[in-house]
DNA sequence: GCCTGTGAATCCATTCACAGCT
DNA sequence: AGCTGTGAATGGATTCACAGGC
């Protein structure tokens, strides 16, 4: 939650909010698309007209981090995208292994995005003997559970991806967290049990459905 | 973004914040759970542990709705799952439209999950002429991008779900909206641009990751 | 005694507004 | 003149703490 911020070591440390790590992941992606169409520096006010935010929040998740911009000129698109890729420790790979085999799972692994942004799924398990060997996506086996505490150690898994059956996915979360990971990523409908010192992200789009409906009713 | 509480008309109208709603979606699937597991009555107390939050915040939240539980006792669960179901409008069918039927389009439709909570993808489209007419899951056959408009008026479909390319997105958003619909589930990694009356959410699981990778990185 | 419902207090995030640099 | 970086002000959301009811 906190940081050095400049790098430079002793300064007092600051609270992040998480909103603004989002926002940054956000603007790579965006800055991305500013650097292809060729735009070299750009303003707050006008990539923050692109984002659909205000320009002070830009100005000021961007200081958190360091001063990047030129007064009376802007941000230089290449130099922040580079400064954003190190904030987010997208400067290397991340090792995914994933637990579920089934229409998400293998969704997720054939699924471009993941590459593209540095995230390698390394590791397939699966319950169902019928899958196991299968190869899922180039050169990515699926192995049985029994596998995934020595194959999260012998191939450094970082983060853990849980696309199970909701009654599978505790006892998944738990074989991963005893395996050493500290980061999960679950797509399965429960709320996963874990110490403070594991990370873990649930993704359940039937909460944003729900979301939209409750919006939509209310505004008819 | 406001209500009427207690549903008895005149009241001032109160601001109910975004989170809430989003929290109201988590609880009514913890709900479900109890109940399964044979729990009639809970207190905010036990019920926000198993949430994993502060009770205050589950009464609060509540209390935006109404007044559901007894002073002294606690919530009946299955009473508080009825009225959280008529919150969310989870007490009726929405019907879906998807866009898009590569692998995460695929896997979507066929997550049975989205049935279970009333969501019904009612109609699939696709821009691949050798994908048009394949049945993608019993009864739902894939239609070519040029019937979006009929199909959805006549289909009175409600929310949409973009599942396509970067680069097709906007212009399938565009389509969609063009035909009435206002709501939009949005896969795809780009920003969509769309007037005030539509809802657009984003779903991008490599912005989570992006957020895990950063904490991973800060705690090491 | 126990637990809900809620105003008040606190905490956090966003936006404003301007000093400071180019 | 133009735009960044940031303390101060505002606006929201969460949590506290207790009155009120079982």
């Amino acid at each position: 939650m906190t940081h050095f911020p400049h790098s430079n070591g002793m300064e007092k440390q600051i609270k992040i909010p998480e909103a603004t790590i989002d926002r940054i992941a956000l603007y790579y992606r965006i800055l991305e698309d500013l650097l292809a169409q060729g735009v070299q520096v750009i303003s707050s006010q006008k990539f923050a007209s692109v984002c659909r935010i205000n320009p002070a929040q830009v100005r000021k998740d961007l200081s958190f981090f360091g001063e990047f911009g030129v007064r009376g000129v802007g941000y230089n698109v290449r130099d922040l995208l580079m400064e954003i890729k190190k904030i987010l420790v997208s400067d290397r790979e991340w090792k995914l292994g994933i637990v579920g085999l089934g229409n998400m799972g293998k969704a997720l692994v054939r699924d471009e995005n993941f590459f593209r942004r540095g995230y390698r799924f390394v590791a397939a398990f699966d319950s169902d003997p019928a899958k196991i060997g299968q190869e899922v996506v180039k050169d990515l086996f699926i192995r049985s559970m029994a596998e995934i505490s020595l194959a999260t150690d012998q191939l450094r898994i970082e983060i853990g991806v849980i696309t199970t059956p909701p009654l599978h996915a505790q006892r998944v979360a738990d074989l991963l967290m005893d395996a050493g990971i500290m980061a999960i990523l679950n797509f399965s409908a429960i709320q996963v049990r874990k110490p403070d010192c594991c990370l873990v992200h649930n993704v359940d789009f039937t909460v944003n459905l729900d979301n939209l409906a409750y919006h939509l009713k209310k505004r008819s």
